[in-house]
DNA sequence: CTGAAAGCGCTTACAG
DNA sequence: CTGAAAGCGCTTACAG
């Protein structure tokens, strides 16, 4: 069904009803209510192409998905990401356009979202310490917020990020305490500006206890099972092991717990094992006393407030770049003791 | 930049150019040729949302996400899974509408989706035994493509599976032929059709080899961590317990090892394990010998020929409904192993 | 408070 | 092979 034709079933002018469901002061309550009523009665919704035409600019951000760049992965925080701004954008009555792109054609994908008028705004994922896209996305002058923080961006810019450096520099201060002295980071890729974060809290704990990072018990690369086996076997062989490890992602602590079984170890009394934990709804690293003591970073809390921003800055609601640091939260499970001896 | 301004910058008439964009058959090839040329050079795009209104339909598919339903975890299987559809949508110039609805609101959802003619068709995920939701799209009148089955439905429908049946079959004859006897399946939520499906055809295995099914011995939830760990112990525990234990997801298997340990049981030698792998790239069971033995299935394939099957029947390159059947590996890992003793 | 008319930026019969 | 004109379904100044 079209206006015109839900209009003549009214008995109004398609500019009365066309105001009544856009909320324009200008009609009579009474009359704007009936037709609301009548709208969703007869399942009359304005098509939205006609719509954003007429408006101007689409009621819809933009979600880019890259593949087969240095993280060939489809990593999974998308999932629970998505859901956040999701539930966002169906509060705020905008729509979602998803697009997946080979990582090094983002910058013309970018620009295609924009010139076909496709989008209003996007969020910018996984940013590296000196990420090329808001530049890009500044010189397009497609708004945009980012999910982290671009460091070598020059200018204010909108951003949403977990307090990574703080989260590590708690982690290794708490095992500090516990009395452990030769402590293991395996991180996420520090070329990522998260990751780079969390080294830098990790290096500020160990500095301010006086201990000296030892490179031998640092690794940085794609957070998978695979990086915390091979990580822990390597470290868990040396001469001088570590008797705790910092762990980038649940994954990671995963492939570690798996390593330390096959050595014989016992996570909670022999290693320590403390993860950062996205609290990714599937993982579920929350029961009553979890598994793993962990650094807990709600992700999807994360897309909510990025399209809440993203959604501000499109409307207009906003005209000014702003910031959201969320804190992770230090949750004390199994696998935390104090080192053994 | 518009049509307009484009077609004045070119020196042709507007007509001309968007048919010669558009590869109409009428317009000289060579004149086509240069026009696709300025068109990239100068970056014109036309507006998708004049484009939608003129041409009558959308170039786009539809994602929903249910929340807060049963299932209340975002699935991770949703991150591969829309890769392949992204994937496939790039390649035929397709744009993905992802909506994120309150499990109960999926009705409104589509017609929403529809009336709004924000999409062409959509995609319909984790569906039920009797899912409604085939039903409701056909009175709609939305095109759909099914990832899974819904045996329950009256009528032809596309889908794309995988053989579900098949792998559990395969799988529990392959734990016989080592020796097992007592075979445990932690399963998903069998008001799911893949569920179900894999329990037939675990069932059928037994039957075959004149084993009867204990029902002390098989699980139905949600495939988490918490599922493989809870069923592992209570099932360990048993008088008679099982020396190998049927996993439907990589999580659940992971909870089966942590129990198994707590257990003091060596997986690949006092328990077997063989679980299904939806081959998330996260995840990454695929090392020369995988951990688990595993019936591996390509969710991201999956996703790719879902949006395939759709976008032919959005443009209607195919009128009648088809199917696409997958097929999962079989992987022998380090997990399996004949009975002790 | 209400409506007729113009316009959003395309595509495509229709006419040449 | 090319172009002027109508139309896709809305919104919103403009006029009453």
């Amino acid at each position: 069904m079209k206006l015109k034709d839900f209009a003549k079933l009214v008995g109004m002018s398609p500019t009365t009803v066309s105001r009544a469901l856009n909320g324009h002061s200008e009609v009579n309550e009474a009359t704007r209510a009936r037709l609301v009523a009548a709208a969703r009665q007869h399942g009359y919704q304005p098509n939205a192409h006609a719509r954003t035409l007429a408006m101007g600019h689409p009621d819809t951000i933009g979600c880019v998905i890259p593949i087969g760049g240095q993280n060939e992965i489809v990593n999974p925080i998308y999932a629970d990401f998505l859901a956040g701004v999701g539930e966002e954008c169906a509060r705020r009555r905008f729509e979602i356009n998803l697009t997946v792109v080979p990582h090094d054609d983002q910058p013309a994908a970018y620009r295609a979202l924009a010139s076909k008028g496709l989008i209003g705004g996007v969020i910018v994922q996984f940013p590296r310490h000196d990420d090329p896209r808001p530049a890009l996305l500044d010189r397009i002058g497609l708004p945009y917020v980012v999910h982290g923080r671009v460091t070598g961006h020059q200018g204010p810019y909108s951003w949403v990020d977990v307090n990574n450096q703080r989260a590590f520099h708690r982690a290794a201060q708490f095992l500090i305490q516990l009395g452990h002295r030769r402590i293991a980071i395996l991180n996420g890729d520090e070329t990522l500006d998260f990751a780079r974060r969390r080294r830098d809290g990790y290096l500020a704990a160990l500095r301010e206890a006086g201990l000296s990072p030892d490179p031998a018990l640092m690794s940085s690369a794609e957070m998978t099972v695979a990086q915390g086996y091979g990580g822990a076997r390597r470290m868990l062989g040396l001469a001088e092991r570590p008797t705790a490890i910092l762990c980038a992602a649940t994954m990671v602590a995963t492939g570690v717990r798996q390593a330390a079984e096959e050595m014989g170890l016992r996570i909670g009394r022999d290693l320590s094992v403390l993860t950062f934990d996205d609290d990714l709804s599937y993982y579920a690293n929350r029961d009553a006393v979890p598994v793993f003591s962990a650094m807990r970073s709600p992700v999807r809390r994360a897309g909510e407030r990025a399209a809440a921003l993203l959604i501000d800055a499109i409307t207009g609601r906003r005209t000014e770049p702003v910031q959201e640091l969320l804190e992770a939260e230090l949750v004390i499970g199994q696998s935390t003791a104090p080192p053994p001896g």
